[in-house]
DNA sequence: TCTTGTAAGTGGGACTATACCACTAAGTAA
DNA sequence: TTACTTAGTGGTATAGTCCCACTTACAAGA
């Protein structure tokens, strides 16, 4: 299996593009679905400079054993967790994205817990922070084509939330049912009508209550727990329209 | 926006991983789904010699404006006509895949009307032929990680047309909604109810009645032509469960 | 202690797309 | 004329959600 000189000299007339992993790292916070972003370096060795990006670079292909090992090994050095979920988004290629050449990024797009996170300055990034995700700016002035890719991954994520489970990853270990009805309508933008929501929760069996109530100045609310091994569930029906 | 050397001097302590496109370009013909699949050389410059594989090969970064492009052009070197339906499936890359070194692949998948194609012996390819998609034979002896890769694409289709008028792209100009709801049952592999059927193609608005039958030995039927201009249609809820 | 306010959580009928199944319609072939 | 087959429809049942009003449970202040 292992590669010899003829092969080699076969691919000589083929010029290989550069190849790199990029992530979209998304998470609520402050009322507010939030991507990381991270500066580009300020020198002018590298494109970009002092751009905001998303975090990604290029392949090692001494370290990384595959695509998706890079994209962990990326947000683990972004953000100091390992994340309980991550998915390909798609890849994007061509000449003019990337100064350097014809180029490829392949993009991952990951959910994490806002309690989770450690941000840690990484080695290339002179800098690294939460921008919540609005319509109108993000999508201007993000280094190479990233704004396009951001746009991709929010649409993919908007999309998923409307008939899945997804946002159970963006929830501490101990929620309530109007906490995660919260974290949906906000990746949303719209409001859920509160028993269709819970209607639909309760089916899919996706948590077990703990014995134990969040307390505030109302009614306590019931606390939850994901399952153990609670793939991402379905929905028969896409989420309706709004309330109130 | 040009390179410079700088740049390069920067890119070098990274090998750039091999880059290739594959498409997995399904038809419906005789009763079955059916899959193109293209014959490596025999030779042994090559890797997996005259193995079976996904059509595909390397970005030719001079010729290729994008990766989407990339796939368009090899798709009509196979197949001599440009595609109703292309879509991205995904990338698949590790040090493994391809004894010649670390590489990643990006994955396409297309639909084409099976009377649409006129087979042509690529330069790259020996011959090529139309595999039926069986879940036990193929999944064995492809080369490189196609197995894996069709099983993927064969997969996305299933679930995609469980909602979506998908189909539709691999019809004749004129067909009946009978043809077309068999086209369904072949890939889903599963009876569906006529009148449910009717029903939804109805409201999805997708197509104008031509004013022509097609006779056979028992009651015509209604030909219907695909109106200009229609988008993938989504169903409301995916397909229910079998007829008879 | 009682009242007020607010958020948690539920009861129950309305609605909508599909499921199910039986029926009619329109042709060919013997 | 009858038998057969496929095209196409009518009408009720069902499932999951929508919608809205209601009850429950707490804190805070009068």
């Amino acid at each position: 299996m292992a590669g010899n000189k003829r092969h080699i000299n076969q691919l000589v007339e083929f010029e290989r593009p550069l190849t790199t992993v990029d992530i979209a790292i998304f998470t609520v916070r402050d009322q507010a679905l939030k991507v990381l972003l991270v500066q580009r370096p300020a020198g002018a060795e590298d494109p970009f400079p002092a751009q905001w990006a998303l975090p990604g670079g290029f392949i090692d292909t001494a370290k990384d054993e595959d695509l998706e090992g890079c994209a962990r090994r990326k947000l683990k050095e972004k953000t100091g967790v390992e994340t309980p979920y991550l998915e390909q988004l798609g890849s994007w290629g061509n000449a003019q994205r990337d100064p350097r050449g014809w180029s490829a990024t392949h993009v991952y797009f990951a959910l994490i817990p806002s309690e989770a996170i450690v941000l840690k300055a990484g080695a290339n990034s002179a800098d690294s922070r939460w921008f919540p995700v609005m319509e109108e700016r993000n999508g201007e002035k993000l280094a190479f084509d990233h704004a396009e890719l951001l746009r991709a991954a929010v649409s993919r994520l908007r999309s998923k939330v409307e008939y899945t489970s997804l946002p159970v990853f963006l929830m501490p270990a101990e929620f309530t049912l109007a906490e995660l009805q919260q974290t949906y309508e906000i990746i949303l933008g719209r409001r859920l009508e509160k028993k269709s929501f819970r209607t639909r929760m309760a089916s899919a069996d996706l948590f077990d209550a703990v014995p134990r109530m969040k307390s505030g100045p109302n009614r306590p609310a019931q606390l939850y727990r994901l399952k153990r091994r609670r793939p991402l569930h379905i929905f028969p029906r896409p989420f309706g329209s709004a309330e109130s």
